[in-house]
DNA sequence: CGATAGATTGAGAGTTTTCAACCGATGTGG
DNA sequence: CCACATCGGTTGAAAACTCTCAATCTATCG
């Protein structure tokens, strides 16, 4: 939807690539260019001083990255690292500065973006406190299975993306497994069982 | 700054007065309005099935409340409950449509606060994994004392918004409070060094 | 001055993390 | 195409940090 709009001002010419691991750009860098996902899978991570990090975003094919700091007018808040092979358009801040401030409709979706991922993000927020480290993972589990069935997560990336850590996820899934609602497959694995698992999101106590 | 630009649009016929503790909108209810606090301060919680509360958000005078949802077309995500007294004005959804969306000010300055809360929400989510009970409670304390000094913060709403209890809130206030950081003043409290309270929000491990 | 909301303190419990050792999958170079 | 290196996954045991529960105390206000 936004790529489409966006689509028109884009030229074929500052094409990025960039594999596995490799880092987009850091937290607390300034920003001068936003970027938009040709294909392949980016992550939003927060590190901490411990070098422990956090998953905060997932941004997939035709998605924007980069422009919460430049909104914001803030430098980057974290660290954007290629999940997969990606290959990215980048517009300069003054490109994108005119299209999204000439645009009602760019600078609506922009807002409508940026006030669903806020909306999300406390949600988030809320769940770390109330709900079981158990029930984030199944929550992650549902969520990065079903956005982006292509990719293989590893425990790593389910455990920072729930808030947990690999050895916790690993004792999840196994117990999910035994229990018939998911299946391993090598390293991947798949969900048999949707409702059962979605119940398991829900903690009473 | 936002304020001014919206102040000519806002009529004193919808004016609404709450009391501490009452509920202006629930999380799930479809926005019909929304809000511009004249005086007093709101708080946006997240409250779980246990009925444990996180405190999300603080607005105070001349902010604008209910803009998430309306600008991300959802439902309420969380409720808003007054926590001193307040008085705010409403504007009517078409109004706000009407304003926001014809000025192009005005909707810069909705994506920049709304891209800033995001920034603060997802940093907070990463502090709430890799910081200590202790280290969020310093930062809440520094956060809520210096943003709204005029209200005395009780033990409780410290604890929501740093994702804690107000047992242990009490007990790292009493251990500040020996180490000559903070004086308790009644229910209220003073911060005496800034500095090395800065220093305990960090962790080392 | 009594009532009540809020604060303090202690002790025990429990979930998750941490540390450590080991296993299995995947992919590459000889 | 196999052997091995490496990355990722599994499992166990112990430790730790907070939370929970409970009892008691203290501000604050009508």
């Amino acid at each position: 939807m936004l790529y489409d709009l966006i689509k028109p001002f884009i030229s074929n010419e500052h094409i990025h690539e960039f594999k596995r691991g490799d880092i987009i750009y850091h937290e607390g860098d300034t920003p001068n260019e936003l970027f938009i996902i040709k294909e392949g899978l980016v992550g939003l991570f927060h590190i901490n001083e411990a070098g422990k990090e956090t998953f905060l975003r997932v941004f997939g094919k035709e998605y924007i990255l980069g422009h919460r700091s430049f909104l914001a007018q803030e430098v980057y808040h974290a660290s954007a690292i290629a999940i997969s092979t990606v290959k990215m358009f980048s517009l300069s801040k003054a490109e994108f500065e005119e299209i999204c401030c000439h645009s009602k409709q760019i600078s609506r979706i922009l807002m409508q973006i940026l006030a669903r991922d806020l909306g999300q993000a406390e949600l988030r927020l809320a769940g770390f406190k109330d709900k079981s480290a158990h029930s984030r993972i199944v929550e992650a589990l549902i969520y990065l299975k079903y956005r982006y069935p292509e990719h293989t997560w590893t425990r790593k990336e389910i455990a920072e993306y729930s808030g947990s850590t690999y050895e916790t996820v690993t004792r999840v899934m196994t117990k999910l497994e035994n229990e018939g609602l998911i299946e391993k497959a090598g390293r991947d694995f798949n969900i048999l069982n949707e409702q059962s698992l979605l119940d398991q999101t829900i903690d009473f106590d």
